[in-house]
Formats: C-alpha cells, structure tokens, sequence
DNA sequence: TTAGTATGCTTAACCGTTTAAGCAATTTTT
DNA sequence: AAAAATTGCTTAAACGGTTAAGCATACTAA
C-alpha cells in the first residue's frame, strides 16, 4: 500500500522544482522554455514512478473538476439512463466524466441534488427539470453556471434546452388515429405543468380539432407520477369500462407500460377495440400481441447536443441561448389499426 | 454572478479567523473550545452569507471526496439502472455522490475507467467487473482502496462480493422446466467466463442431470455481448429451425429480448412448442403472449448490500472480507409450460 | 564591448479547507 | 498568593497542484 506519488516526489526523483513537472506534464514545455533533455528526464522519471496527478488539487486550484451533473427524473428509468450512457460517452471524448442524481419529479430533491453538486464545484448541469424549478435553473444562469435543458423546459427561461417538438410530434401521432378512424380519442397523460407534458396534450387537442372531432373533457386523463399505478388503473376505469373510447394516446412509455396493463386486464383488444399509440419506446412495446406504434425520440441526439451545447457554453463558445430541437418520428405498428 | 463565499469572508465578515469557523461549520465547536456566543455569531454569519463549503478544498485535505464510482456493464442496461438508482439513494443517505461509468464488458474500458475515478479519489467502488479483469481488482485491493464486486466475481479474489445463488438459480429454474415435462432443454448464454455465467451454465447442466437427462452440447448456444442480435438470431437457428429442443433457458434478459424475437420471426409458439425461463426481469416479459418466467433477483438488496458493504469497508468496520447471497426467486408465469 | 534577448530553471504565492500547536486571559486549586 | 488548569481564541502549516515573476547564464546584435 504505497503512498501515492505526488508532482513533489517526482521532482525529487530527479533534483528539479515541482513547477519544472508541473509544465511538462501539461504539455506546456514550449511557453515554459523547458529544456528538450529536461522534459524527457521528467517523463522517463514521471513514468518510473508512475506519477498519476491528483484531480482534487488540480481542480481546487483551477476552480474546474471537469465533472458534469446531470440530474434526471430517475435514473433507473430506460428513457434517463439511455441519455445517460450517451452522455457519459460523450463526456468522456472530452476528458470530462457525470455524476447523476434522481430528483422523482422532485423540486426539493431536486434542488439538493443541485445544491450536493454545486459545492462539489461541477462545471455544467444537464437536467431534465421537475415541474416548477424555474427559479432553481434561473439561479444557476445567474450564477453563470452552464446548464442545459433536456427533455422539459421553460420557455421564459433564458436557457439552453435540447428537446423535440411535442406539440407536432403528438399532433401527428392523433392525427394518425384519426386518419384510422377513430373519433373517440382519448389520452393519458401527468398531471403536471411541464412543458412536454402542455405540449403534448395541446398537440393532441389540436390535433382532434383538425379533425373535426370536438375535445371532451373526460378524455384527458391526468395521473400523477408518484402513484402512477394506483391512479392509472383506477382513473382508466371511467374511459375503458365501458369502453367509450376507440383509441388511446399514451403521453410516456410509463403511462403506457401501466396503461397496457390495465387494458389487458379489462380484456379490452387491441387495435379492434381500441387502437394505441404511445411516446418514446419499450422493450415492452415489441412484444405486446399487437405491437405498439410509438413517438420514437432519438435519445442519441438529446444526448450528444445536451453534453455539445453545455461544454460550448463552458468553454464560452456561445454567447446567446440555443435551443435545440432533436427530430422525432412516428413509428407505425399494429396497434395504431392500421400501417 | 456573485463570487463564491468561502470560509475566510465569513471570518473575515465578523473579523476572527478562518479556523474558528471551520471548528463550527464542522460542529467541533466543543473539542476547540469555542464560545457559545461565538459559535452563534458564525453560525448566524454563515447563514447571512449563504456559506457552502468548497468541498473540492475539504477533499483536498482531508484526501477523501465522499464519492463512490460505479462501473457497471452499462448503465443504460435496465438491470444495472436500477442496481444505480438504488444505490445512488443508498450512498446520498450517507452522504457520498455517485459517479459511473459503463464498461460494455471491456477490460481495457473499466481499467481506464478505474484509473480516471483513481484520479478523482474516489472513496470506493462498486463494480460489476468484465471478464479478466480480476488483476484490476487485485490492484485496487492491494491498494487499500475499498471495492464491492457485484453480479459477478471472482472466487480466488479476497474481496467483498454482493450476488446471488447463481448455480442454484439457474438449477431451479431448469428444474420447473423439467417437471413441465420438457426432455429437450436448451440454454442461450453469454460466451464469457465470468463467474455468474459459468454458475448458470453450470446450474444448468447439474439440473439436467438430476433429471436425469442427457445433456448435448448443442444445446447451450452462447453469444457474445458486443454482437448480441447478430449472433443469437443466427446461432438460435442450428436449435430451432427445425426445432430441436421442447424449452430454452435465457441466462439473461438481454438474451431473452433477443431469443424471443427470434422465436417470433420463426413462429414458434411459447410454451406449446418451447417453453422458457429467463434471468432478471424487464417490461417485455410481463407482455409476451406468454408472459415469461424469470428467475427474479433482489435488485434493491444487491445495491443496498454493496453500499454498506463498501462504506463498512471504509470506515474499517470490517476486516476480512464478507460476501452477501441476496435472493433469488422463480416468478413462474406460463411461458414455463404450466404454473 | 555592451546592451539586449533568449534560454532554462527556481521561487513563491495561491486555491479553500483542516487541525495541531501556541498564547493570553481567566478561573480553579492548593 | 502562587501554581495549575481551563477557556477562547489565533497562527501557521499542510493537502497537491498551477503559474506569474524573477534570476542567472549563454547567445545575438550593434
């Protein structure tokens, strides 16, 4: 268990000034005017002692960790953690490396995650924000603390986000319903104000007003995230039993995963009965017996413009806010009632 | 954009020195002797001034930064996500962070891995190692620094491990087949030799014995992690096309995801013509026509194991090395052949 | 020659904490 | 009343790096 060797102990090793490492082994042998010999005496010996410089004291004295946080509504959610992965990968290509947090849709939780990450001096803050957090993300911009916006945002807010076109992407995905037939549209959706959320639920009533088929109130079906299960089961009851819609539109694949379940249950078929659409993908979705068409958003993108934009506004390559729009496509299958 | 306030202003704020703040922001206002009134003064000062500790600083001296790195296969894989989530709540309740990393089974991946989170001083690590990867471990131990191995180990490692009965697992699941009456029972495995697989696999061909049934090589069909799609759709093939086998046992539920879309594309029917068990859990299973067996493992009890496990190891609680069974379960659905 | 410049290195301050050691002033003990 | 102990604070070094500034010595140009 031997110490850990410091630039000090290397310098040692060979009688030269701690600076005289410190300028080799960040490449800048040429502004320092370090001999040619020099600098290969100080690498052979750096690599002897297996030198690996220490990050914390490298970032106390830099003011940067070269860590990014990113905090999202759960981790253990498909939809979070492939963001993450292509967030951690696309951190890494730039040396920089993430440090996650579950705020649950949260802004408590939310705000301690930010707090936590704040004082461990994170460079940058990617969050997919809980619902009325604006002040929390208007505090870090005021702060001049990069972050951006994925998934969710707020649209008073000055700040980058990275997210699709709900609005559209929902509008079709009606639309589409529509164009199969159905008249009885129904849709399930969060309780919450968050613009994804607004957004979808405004495409699809735009979207049933297009086709000439007049909003019900008691279409919109609201659960909250916390008791997903509870709530979806028991407030689809008044839709599915009766039965008096012939199509349902899922706001997340959550909603859908919960809401599938309760339409088996009911013995209600898909699409004969009630066809189905659904936001974002499923493992699950491949597999029901009819299976489901879905809001395909591409995570990949969300995820490399989100780690691109916040080291930009990092490195002061940006000056104003960018917002970012990530493509997002119907997929067609079954259960829509027809391709 | 307000300058970080650091303990010198708050000192400074009140005019005595940085040290007697430190003392109280650390509560050791007792063991320094500070006055009451004194202690009431900085606490109201720190307060005033919205004082966070640099916790970069405190790492630095202190040498420990109160984070855990986990390096897992990736983090974007369900089963992992939620092994993250878990302890991710774990370690916040301990006050530690979490930083990860995704292997994708890579040696050379987690190495560097482990090396940038060495650099970071990471406190521990929680790791569910690739295939020889056991030298990195080595490393880390003879290094002093805490590790929990998860889901998979290696038995000839001194180290703290958190998994479950793979080998009985495996046994009883193959077991439910054979009592199904199945004769003919094949394995989808991971070419590796990673402990957790060598236990399934061999799990799998006890059980056959046990029931007395002959086991044939080509029966176990192994993919490898990096090519799953290709390599099981095709080697699935030489098993089902002509159908060779009565039931197929997935070593995971990526293997499962994989198998079974195969074994739609071929129009099998679960479980008349092929009955199946998987591992671990995923949405998918509860929609398949079918719904599938799983051997089911107590995700949450593996994160909150590897967590105190590696914070008792930290705090010298204790000494020699300690390996945790969590359970595991047969879900029986009828994808087995009967229930 | 002699100033001017380039070269190769060292010194020392600093980042924001922690904590052992020290120092008065006050209180207690004898 | 003197010695000892306690109280309440300050000083200063340390953690492991970075980097501006300084200082010889050697080289170049006039």
């Amino acid at each position: 268990m031997e110490k850990k060797v410091s630039l000090k102990d290397v310098a040692k090793h060979i009688g030269v000034s701690a600076a005289l490492v410190s300028y080799v082994m960040n490449g800048k042998e040429k502004e320092a005017r370090v001999g040619l010999d020099m600098a290969k005496k100080i690498k052979a010996a750096a690599a002897e002692l297996n030198y690996q410089p220490n990050l914390i004291a490298k970032s106390l004295k830099m003011g940067t960790t070269r860590t990014i946080g990113l905090i999202v509504a759960d981790i253990s959610n498909p939809f979070f953690s492939s963001i993450a992965r292509i967030v951690e990968d696309e951190a890494k290509k730039q040396g920089y490396v993430v440090i996650f947090g579950s705020s649950d849709e949260n802004a408590e939780k939310q705000s301690d995650l930010i707090d936590v990450f704040s004082t461990r001096l994170v460079d940058a803050f990617i969050i997919a924000p809980a619902a009325n957090t604006a002040p929390q993300i208007q505090n870090l911009i005021s702060r001049a603390v990069p972050v951006v916006l994925i998934d969710r945002f707020f649209s008073w807010l000055n700040v980058d986000c990275v997210h699709i076109d709900n609005y559209n992407a929902s509008g079709k995905a009606v639309e589409r319903l529509i164009r199969n037939g159905r008249k009885k549209i129904g849709m399930l959706a969060y309780d919450t104000a968050q613009s994804h959320m607004e957004e979808r639920k405004l495409g699809y009533k735009a979207a049933l007003k297009e086709g000439n088929i007049r909003f019900k109130k008691e279409w919109l079906v609201e659960a909250s995230y916390q008791h997903i299960n509870e709530e979806v089961t028991e407030k689809l009851q008044h839709l599915l039993n009766p039965l008096t819609i012939d199509a349902l539109f899922f706001a997340t694949n959550s909603l859908a995963v919960a809401g599938l379940k309760a339409i088996n249950k009911m013995g209600i078929k898909v699409p004969e009965q009630l066809a189905v659409i659904s936001f974002d993908e499923s493992d699950a979705f491949d597999f029901f017996y009819s299976p489901v068409t879905y809001v395909s958003q591409s995570l990949t993108d969300i995820g490399k413009e989100a780690v691109k934009l916040v080291l930009n506004r990092l490195n002061n390559k940006i000056k104003k806010n960018s917002s970012v729009i990530v493509e997002a496509k119907l997929v067609v299958r079954e259960s829509c009632g027809s391709r």
